[in-house]
DNA sequence: CTGAAAGCGCTTACAG
DNA sequence: CTGAAAGCGCTTACAG
């Protein structure tokens, strides 16, 4: 195993010091530029690569950005981590990356940990029963900033960086009734959430607009999973008399969902027409392709570590009202055309 | 901004030395354990927290872990770190996480990335058109441990992580013959990469076991996109004699293969048998529900950190013939039912 | 069992 | 435009 080349290195064998020789790697305004030129083909020439411990040592920054997202294996969250990871990445910062599991427990212990590592900021999508953001009161209390995502929850100082979820509600709604449904059966997660209780708002406004009652029996509270998917195709087999319209605000269990109504004979979109909610690759590979909202997850993850990066950079404030609304998109699929 | 408390400030509250802080905090046999709580009681009172770049300039070492995979975005992948990050987070190690997008290019810029992050170590699965592993050559030299997983390729002192891929494509095969098809088509990717071709073999070693030949045009080299499982479909449609059997090495191009398969006029699994691979959450989704290979993810990634890590630690040397062979399973569901 | 001292590799305020 | 010097916060070989 080789030494490591240290400027001091360069700096003995060009005859400088190693001030000069660490400001003429950072391109410092002051330096002459043929004394930059000589030493940077030195750097190269020697193999040299500089220590990131050393320098934010000294500096006292981390260059890492710390995310917390419900969890990792989603479709979505795989597109936004990568949008982040893309950024990140061109600016030179590194991504440390933890999953809550859904579980407000975990979220605070994910923070503890990147608290430790002494994070310059956070990225944060809340877990599915998180109430408050007490946890992170040692960053805010530092100054760290820190910016939410798809998942958000208002605070002082703090971005939060969504889709207008509650329009996404209305108009998934409003195409089932264009579409001739008049009794809509809507499936979500924890109202706890934004991002579901804003499409249930969405929903009700929908169904009040076209003079239509909004019925508790309509409305299920589930955790999207398969089985929860299924339950609900077989409560809908049950009912008297069932919903001609479904919206799921995930298509996974909209999917799940579609396979266990036609199991129990219904015919989609004829006898009940279905829209989910992400535009996952799934919502294209069930039969009939299912009709969703595009949820722009790569864009998203982008934005979210772009405003961060500016705002470390002093280039961007956080301010309190800063709210950053992404477009989305109804796509007309199959499962819910009817005319 | 408060600032921050270091071993010095412990040491003159205690009177002690900050060599011995740092010992007993470090859990140091040779401290007294009475000092040893005190010092810890102390930090924990004043909200000490460790210094990791001061700790890790000091050592030498970064505590960082670089992983490298082809995309981000895949179900497979999301199950791989999510058990990496589980692994690494106990083990009080980072991930740096990238993505080389299937590009080989891209792969030689995340590895000079990572190779200046000093990442302690390297967790990593190739992209489709990588040749040779001369940009890791750095790492080599260096002696910093590397173990592929999933898309491997031999080579010294790594250690491989896959499961029997040849196995599990006979099986594959092999089930399909057993429920009666005579005819079968192998949709796979790039042969370059162990996991497809390991599995193409399987394929020709069942077919070869029952007497029946091998027909290169029942054998298609894709990219597994949504488009190419449509295509296979169309194909497929306008052969004279069109197999009754199909294995994709893929779930999610298995499944828009199905849905392209019923669009012509095919009912699975009466017309056609269908088989998957990696048991996608897909395959659950799409109706019929799809026979698979069900690929222990999660459980990959926690045995590739927990490797790696334990070599760090010196608990295990990566060897020159390491190679940890997982175990699969095949899961018949309606797709390929027929008996 | 504890301490003094050196050093990991940078950056930067100050001086010239 | 360049340099000398201090310091970021830790760890550890050496000494006692």
């Amino acid at each position: 195993m080789e030494k490591e080349t240290t400027i001091y290195d360069i700096a003995r064998l060009l005859n400088l010091s190693p001030a000069t020789v660490s400001r003429a790697l950072n391109d410092h305004p002051a330096i002459n530029s043929n004394t930059k030129q000589l030493i940077s083909n030195k750097a190269l020439e020697m193999g040299y690569r500089s220590n990131t411990f050393a320098s934010n040592l000294r500096r006292q920054q981390t260059k890492t950005i710390g995310v917390i997202v419900p969890r990792l294996d989603s479709s979505f969250m795989s597109t936004v981590l990568s949008g982040m990871e893309k950024v990140a990445n061109e600016a030179n910062y590194n991504l440390i990356i933890s999953q809550s599991l859904e579980s407000s427990r975990k979220e605070m212990a994910n923070a503890k940990t990147m608290f430790n590592s002494r994070v310059d900021g956070l990225l944060v999508s809340l877990a599915a029963d998180t109430d408050n953001l007490e946890h992170f009161s040692t960053f805010f209390r530092k100054g760290i900033p820190m910016i939410l995502f798809d998942r958000v929850m208002p605070q002082k100082n703090c971005t939060n960086i969504v889709i207008d979820n509650l329009k996404a509600g209305y108009e998934a709604t409003a195409h089932l009734l264009g579409q001739g449904c008049r009794r809509i059966m809507h499936v979500t997660g924890s109202v706890k959430r934004n991002v579901y209780a804003d499409r249930l708002k969405g929903y009700k406004m929908a169904l009040l607009e076209h003079g239509l009652p909004v019925e508790d029996e309509l409305i299920r509270l589930t955790d999207f999973t398969r089985q929860d998917g299924l339950d609900v195709a077989d409560e809908i087999a049950r009912m008297p008399s069932p919903p001609d319209g479904l919206f799921v605000a995930s298509d996974l269990c909209a999917a799940s969902c579609m396979g266990g109504l036609r199991k129990n004979g219904f015919s989609i979109p004829k006898d009940i027409a279905v829209v989910g909610f992400n535009d996952d690759p799934i919502a294209q590979l069930v039969e009939p392709n299912l009709t969703t909202i595009h949820y722009p997850g790569q864009e998203m993850g982008e934005i979210a570590a772009q405003s961060l990066i500016n705002h470390l950079n002093g280039l961007l404030r956080i301010s309190t009202t800063n709210t950053i609304l992404l477009n989305y998109e109804l796509i007309v699929r199959e499962s819910s055309r009817r005319v």
